[in-house]
DNA sequence: AGAAACTTTGCACACTGGGCATTAATTCCC
DNA sequence: GGGAATTAATGCCCAGTGTGCAAAGTTTCT
């Protein structure tokens, strides 16, 4: 895993990661809108152009957590045994990445909580999601030889699951963990996809 | 239902629209990148200035067209019986929906097909989507009386089947129609949700 | 070491979004 | 009907955005 990805490679990502928490943090602290590129790429050590080399915009760089977050899934949905039908390899999935990260991962529980805030947040949010809905969908059907539509509906009710049930658990009840109230929400969609 | 929404609500209402339909023509034709304000602001008749009185950027003018259309949906939905089950209403709401306009609404298509290809729309048509989503559930937990957690992914996973039947009759597979292509998607479901 | 490949940066520029003050239109009420 | 009050449209201004381009700086390859 850890082969030689090359000096230049690892500066690329350790200068993504950077930008991507200053970018976090100062929004978080003070607020989408009152901060900008220059500040972000300020305390990440880069010129403002160069922050336009790595994100397209605030937005971007902010919810970059997320890209990661979803690289994080498909790898483990992959990982699974083919023994186990699409939906079970997917709740499992999301199962493990839940227990990778602790339970509230804060950096997720900040953009959680300013994609909930700020509109242009949220749309990038889940326009991640999509993405990823179409990723899952293609490895889905290759897997199962499942339909194409049944497969994308799948992974969109899947990914819709557990996006609510984060949203429910965040904002209105954590009298139950996390995990729990995600199975809870898959639970819901067994029926349909079988258990 | 025609009653008096009075002369200065009918005025705006127009202007919304006439700034709607020149954005996404304008759009449609020219590409998001090619068409600035300024030019969907002059087809309109109105100043680059009063353009962001009524939308805050050209995304949320392109996809005004969603709001409207999501705003019929809830509509139908609530008029639906209460004898119905809140899945059975959502269903016969969306067919209502997809009768009223004609098959293929030849301005959803557009807006679908630009969605697709320019990020920042795609943005723009989900979150409205996440908006809606909220306000279903509202609803569905009322009308069944049915746990938070359970409404919201019942809307969820309707919101997410019915927009991905539309992607994939779109791009891929228009042997069927979309009605039906619609009602296959949300079929997946029943088993969850009660047919 | 030196050439090739790639990255960062500064600069310029058209465009954005919104605050503020002014002007124009509609509604209200006598 | 007409003048005051409310609300919308506009122009001006300005900080901030996103990107093309070319020069300068790094890493990689041999």
């Amino acid at each position: 895993m850890t082969s030689t990805p090359g000096l230049r490679e690892r500066k690329k990502a350790e200068t993504r990661q950077a930008v991507y928490k200053a970018a976090l943090h100062l929004i978080a602290e003070h607020g989408f809108d009152n901060v900008t590129v220059e500040a972000i790429a300020d305390v990440a050590n880069i010129s403002r152009r160069t922050f336009f080399n790595y994100f397209t915009d605030k937005a971007d760089a902010v919810m970059y957590g997320e890209e990661e977050r979803h690289r994080r899934l498909l790898e483990k949905f992959r990982a699974r045994p083919a023994s186990e039908s699409g939906w079970q390899a997917l709740r499992h999935a999301a199962e493990e990445l839940m227990e990778e990260y602790g339970e509230p991962d804060r950096e997720w529980v900040l953009r959680v909580r300013l994609a909930r805030r700020h509109p242009s947040l949220l749309a990038r949010q889940l326009a991640g999601t999509g993405a990823l809905e179409r990723e899952l969908a293609q490895d889905l059907a290759a897997r199962d030889g499942e339909e194409v539509l049944r497969a994308r509906v799948l992974a969109g009710a899947f990914l819709a699951a557990i996006r609510i049930a984060s949203a429910v658990w965040l904002e209105e009840d954590q009298s139950r963990g996390l995990t729990e109230t995600t199975m809870a929400a898959l639970a819901e969609l067994d029926p349909a996809f079988g258990g």
